[in-house]
DNA sequence: TAGTAATTAAGAATAAATCTTAACTAAAAA
DNA sequence: TTTTTAGTTAAGATTTATTCTTAATTACTA
């Protein structure tokens, strides 16, 4: 398990080999986007950096958080939600996606992750990766729902 | 496997039990999605149907999908790119998705269905469905990229 | 067939994301 | 350190996907 330093040396490595400065705002972005465990949006990034970087623009999200993923620093979770959602790529995970609230919740599958893929696989294509999405209602809907009756 | 004339009747039946009127633009809309096998995004889908019903909106079509999908005739299909994608919902499936030409391909995969989730998914909530995303480069984008050498 | 409530088309409005441009800044060069 | 310069930024305009508003039309009921 990497501590946060070296996770940040990586990103730091990754953005030098690719001719990236390393400005203020994009390790703000990294740094805030690995501490978060809430798959934000870019709006929601922003209006969280906001405080600490009173003059960092929406843009600046979008396209830093567009570079990130080209470099593989950052993953897209693909959601039906009209927001694009966003995550530090750490480590091989599915998702928990609450129908209700939205809200993603991370979960690990080692059985699944070291599982052979199916033969109807067969002649699709090149396989990248494969991935869990398990729909339902998390826990706090299901007890904020309790509470109404 | 139900013949499309079943299918047809199911759809009907479903509508006039939720008090939705048959009109042609839903017959339409619904036909037209199950027989492609492409996933169709609400424009593409408007465009097709353009040349046989000329007045047909985009917003119907975008409305109409959505009142589907409430009564579980129509699935959203959960991508990454900006547009919503759609298919009629027929038996338990995945898909592969082409990260080069967003292709969406379905396939099937009985063990998966089948098998329990894992203990790490316990007490995260009331689990609806799990399905599996699979990431790569479809067979004929990798064939159209040996071509152009 | 007439009545009526639901549905539609058209175009305006909104929301998310991207683009444009001029000003700025970090890192390399001197 | 200072200069240079390529890369980055903010602000606001623009684009794209989707939703809303409203008046007209349509499908079902009796
Ligand atoms: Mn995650
Ligand atoms: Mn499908
Ligand atoms: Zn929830
Ligand atoms: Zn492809």
């Amino acid at each position: 398990m990497a501590t946060e330093q070296q996770v940040m040396a990586h990103f730091e490595a990754t953005c030098r080999s690719h001719g990236l400065k390393l400005t203020h705002q994009r390790l703000e972005i990294y740094r805030a986007l690995l501490q978060s465990a809430e798959h934000p949006s870019a709006e929601s990034l922003h209006k969280q950096l906001e405080t600490r970087l009173p003059t960092l623009s929406p843009d600046t999200v979008y396209r830093t958080l567009a570079t990130f993923e080209q470099l593989g620093l950052v993953k897209r979770v693909e959601t039906m939600s009209s927001q694009a959602r966003f995550e530090a790529v750490i480590d091989q995970h599915h998702h928990f996606f609450c129908d209700q609230c939205g809200r993603l919740i991370d979960f690990h599958w080692h059985l699944f992750d070291t599982m052979g893929l199916p033969e109807s696989l067969q002649g699709i294509g090149k396989i990248r990766d494969k991935n869990v999405v398990v729909h339902g209602v998390c826990e706090q809907c299901l007890t904020s729902k309790k509470n109404e009756s």
